[in-house]
DNA sequence: GTGAAAGCGCTAACAT
DNA sequence: ATGTTAGCGCTTTCAC
C-alpha cells in the first residue's frame, strides 16, 4: 500500500489557478479575500477532501492545537470521568489530545515531562503521581512558558491555574454524617501522604471530629495506597488493636470496598455495627453490598473546567491563574444507616 | 509569561561552531559523524536542555510518531484497560497516542475521522461505535495508506489487521457452565445488533444450546444497548412472559449486573433459581452480591497487541495484515452456584 | 484582492 | 567527517 498522495494548498492552488497565499488565506477566512475566490476555494478544498498539514501549519504559527494531558492512571473511573470532560471540551474546540500514563510512578512521570515536545503542546493538564514531591520538572516547562493547569492531585509549588474538589468539605461532610448516625469512633484510612488532596481530607475528618468533641486517635489514622487492597489491609491493622474504631472514613472507593469486604469476612455486619463512608462515587459503591455511602465528586466537570481554564491560558497570554474549587455531595446509601444502638 | 526561547539546533550549531547539518546527525546517531562532536553536540544538547521540534520533523520525514486511538468511551473498564495497554506499548517505542472518544455517535465518529489530521498521524487503533454500519470513512483513510488496526468492535469490510477475543468461545464456554450447573432454560442479553462481537457472543450461545439439544426461544433473546440500565429493562421484559428462562447470559457485565439488580428487586435467589453471567470481568463483577460468574476479556493483551500491529504496518510498508483472537477465561463466581433442584 | 518570496526547524542530497 | 543548499506545507510580510 503505497501512501497516497496527500492534498496540499499548492493542489488547491493548481486547480484553481490561484497562489497558495489566496489559498491560505481563503481557508482561514481571513478578510482579505473576495467571497468568490473563497467560496472556490472552500469547495475545492471540500472536493479534494484536502485536510490542512498540522505539522507545518505548527512550525509556522508555533502552536499545534495539541494539549497533553498527564496523569495516573485511566482504569479508575474518576479519571476516565475526568478525561471525558477535558475531552468535550478540547473536541468542541478543535484541540487534540495527546494522554499520558504515568503509572503512579514519579520516575516515569518525569522521564515523560522531559521528553515532552514542547513544540507541539500548547499546553499540560496534570494530576500529579501520588510519590511525586518535586515538581521541578513541570517547573521547568511552565518556565518555557508553556501553560499548565493541575487538577485533583496539585502540588503546592507552582503558581499556575488548579481544578480540585472541596476535599475539605466533603470529608467534613461525610464524617458529620457518620457522627450523626450514631457513630463515634471513626478510623479514617487515607492515602499516601504528602499529596494535597490527602491532606484535605484527612483536615475535613479532624475538623468534624473537633465540632463533636471527639478524640482523635493516631492508632485510627492510617496512610497507604489508594488501592482496594490496601482497604483490606487497614482493616486487618485496625482490628488487631484493642481499641477498635466503629467506622471508617476512606479517602475513595477502592479503599473503602476492600475494607467492607474485609469487615464482611470477619462476620460484621456493615451500616449497623460498624459503618464505612467512601469518597469519589465510582460505579462499583452503588453496586457493592451494602452500598457504599460516598461523596461524590464532579469529575466530569474537573476535567471540562481544567481545560477551559488552560483554554484560556493558551489564547491569553496574560490570563492570571485561577483556583477553583468545585462542590460534590454526600450520596447516603446503606453502608452507613444508623448504628444499632448497644443493647 | 513571554515564550521564552526554545532552543533549535542552529542554536547548538552556533554555540559548537559547527553546521546544522551535522548538529543534526549528531543527534540521530548517523554513522557518519565523529564521535568527538557527536558527543560534544549530545552534551550541549542536554545542557541546553534542547526538545526536538516534532512539527519541522514530521514535515520532513512525513511522519509524526503519534497514534490516533478512536474509541466509544473510556469509562467502561475493558476500554481503560485497553488504552493502558496501548500506552504501554506506545510508549516504550517512543509513540504518542490521541485519543478520540465517540461516545458511542455513528455521528461523531465520522467528524472525527473525516477531520482527522492525516499528516500528523502515523496510523490508528479503532474500536467502533455501536451503530457504526457503514465504514468508508475510516475506508478513505486507510485508502491514503494510513495503517489502520481495528480492534474489539471490528468493521468487516476493510481488509486490515484485527484484535480480537474468542468472543465465539467465550459465550459457548458461558454458556455451557450454566447448563451444566442446572440451567436450561437460558437468555441471553446482548448489544446493538450488528456488532460483530455481539454476533460472535451470540453465536457462541446458539453453538453451546445445540450441543445440549436445547431449544432456542426468540423472546430469550434481546438486543439493546450495552448499558447497565438496558439490562435491567431487559429482565422487566423477560419476565413478562409466561415463559421465564432461568438463566441469563449477558453480553457483558454491565448488563449482566443491571440484571441481577432488577431480580433481586423481585427476590429472586441468584445463584440458586436463576443464575447470570457476564462478560469481560469488570472489577465490579468481584465485587456485586451475589459475586458474578464472567468471561473474562484479556483487555490489557487487546491494547498491546493492536498497538504491536499497528507499530509493524507502520514500520514495514507491506505488512501483511493479521487476524489475532486472543483467549479468555471463565471466572466463577457466585451467580451461577448450581441450580437448586425443584422441590 | 491577489501574488511573490522569505522563513518556521529540520533532513537529505550533494559537495568537499 | 563536515558544510552548503534546497525543500517539506504553510503563513506572512511586502508589493502591486
Amino acid at each position: 500500500m503505497k501512501r497516497r498522495h496527500i492534498i496540499t494548498i499548492k493542489d488547491l492552488a493548481r486547480e484553481l489557478q490561484v497562489s497558495v497565499a489566496t489559498v491560505s488565506r481563503g481557508l482561514r477566512n481571513t478578510h482579505d479575500v473576495s467571497k468568490i475566490t473563497r467560496n472556490k476555494i472552500l469547495a475545492k478544498a471540500k472536493e479534494l477532501n484536502f485536510r490542512p498539514n498540522f505539522n507545518a501549519m505548527g512550525l509556522v504559527n508555533n502552536k499545534s492545537h495539541n494539549i497533553a494531558v498527564i496523569l495516573p492512571t485511566i482504569t479508575h473511573y474518576y479519571f476516565a470521568e475526568v478525561i471525558s470532560g477535558i475531552q468535550k471540551v478540547a473536541y468542541k474546540n478543535n484541540f487534540n489530545i495527546i494522554l499520558h500514563i504515568t503509572g503512579e510512578s514519579a520516575e516515569r512521570e518525569r522521564a515523560i515531562a522531559r521528553q515532552l515536545p514542547l513544540s507541539s503542546i500548547d499546553g499540560l493538564l496534570v494530576s500529579v503521581t501520588s510519590d511525586s514531591q518535586k515538581c521541578d520538572h513541570f517547573l521547568e516547562i511552565f518556565n518555557c512558558g508553556v501553560p499548565i493547569v493541575f487538577f485533583d492531585r496539585i502540588p503546592d509549588s507552582i503558581n499556575t491555574s488548579k481544578v480540585m474538589q472541596n476535599d475539605f468539605e466533603g470529608a467534613f461532610i461525610a464524617v458529620e454524617h457518620l457522627i450523626q448516625n450514631g457513630y463515634k469512633k471513626i478510623a479514617h484510612i487515607t492515602g499516601p501522604y504528602g499529596l494535597s488532596l490527602t491532606r484535605h481530607r484527612f483536615e475535613g475528618y479532624l475538623a468534624a471530629l473537633k465540632k463533636y468533641n471527639l478524640a482523635v486517635w493516631p492508632e485510627w489514622i492510617i496512610y497507604s495506597e489508594f488501592e482496594q487492597a490496601s482497604g483490606s489491609e487497614d482493616v486487618k491493622q485496625l482490628w488487631e488493636s484493642k481499641n477498635k474504631p466503629n467506622a471508617i472514613f476512606a479517602v475513595n472507593d477502592s479503599k473503602a470496598i476492600g475494607a467492607m469486604l474485609e469487615l464482611k469476612k470477619r462476620n460484621i455486619e456493615i451500616g449497623k455495627d460498624v459503618a464505612v463512608v467512601g469518597f469519589t462515587n465510582e460505579p462499583m459503591s452503588a453496586v457493592v453490598s451494602p452500598s457504599l455511602t460516598t461523596f461524590e465528586e464532579p469529575a466530569m466537570e474537573v476535567g471540562m473546567r481544567s481545560c477551559e481554564l488552560l483554554l484560556q491560558h493558551i489564547s491569553k497570554k496574560n490570563f492570571t491563574p485561577k483556583e477553583v474549587i468545585l462542590n460534590g455531595k454526600l450520596i447516603v446509601r446503606e453502608s452507613s444507616k444508623k448504628r444499632r444502638t448497644d443493647p
